[in-house]
DNA sequence: GCATAATGTCTGTTATAATGAACATTAAAT
DNA sequence: ATTTAATGTTCATTATAACAGACATTATGC
């Protein structure tokens, strides 16, 4: 018998050791990026629109955090998403949008392919 | 004068134009990397533990959505991160890890630093 | 060592992300 | 062309992320 309760919410969504990973990694490089600009979490909040409280949480790698409000931390504090140094983001998205283009809208079982170069 | 109106949720948080961009690539790669795994919407949601609403959001680039979630999602559908291939994430965690343990804990304004290659 | 700003931690409240369900639409396989 | 599964869209409800505020702790600059 298998009870399945309140599997509803990101507190239940269970993580992988590898989401987890990445998920401190990103905190402690805004962290890091955030410490070498001198600024306070209640600066970073500021700039933001958020509260220090929610600062707190995304620093410590809160996996409840919204995606956005991270990313913009990212992006202030300079935190390196993929592209390496160089490959600007448009370019890159491009790149990826032209990729997608190419598959079908849909997804229907029959054939099987298991193939993705970024 | 300057009027501050309801700047408390996600829904209210300035996005810059390079985080919209990062947003949206993102989500496009997990897109793709689901489609070439021949996963429904519905497939990954149960994958992820969440419902099919969420994950339709999440396909969007929606800034709300839990980056738990997301992060999750880029790792089922091995959407890499910053590694461009090599470099396991463990060891790039300890990397950052390490850069950090050698800055102060806090940041009082006196001097002015501005370094963090990563 | 001292002063104090930066950070840690807690609480009650509010806004909203996430849910399930239902129905409409549309693209892919035949 | 037809069938039907996959996706798009809406809605009321519920869980919780984010909030403000207050106080405790502690590291940093002096």
């Amino acid at each position: 018998m298998v009870v399945i309760l309140n599997m509803r919410n990101q507190k239940n969504v269970r993580l992988t050791r590898n989401t987890k990973e990445v998920l401190t990694t990103l905190a402690l490089m805004i962290d890091i990026g955030r410490k070498n600009r001198q600024w306070t979490q209640n600066e970073l909040a500021e700039r933001l629109g958020v509260s220090r409280h929610t600062v707190q949480h995304l620093l410590k790698g809160d996996p409840g955090i919204a995606i956005g409000t991270v990313l913009e931390a990212a992006v202030l504090t300079d935190v390196p998403l993929w592209q390496p140094e160089s490959a600007n983001p448009v370019s890159f998205y491009h790149t990826v949008a032209e990729k997608a283009a190419l598959l079908p809208s849909r997804v229907r079982k029959s054939k099987v392919i298991v193939d993705d170069n970024f």
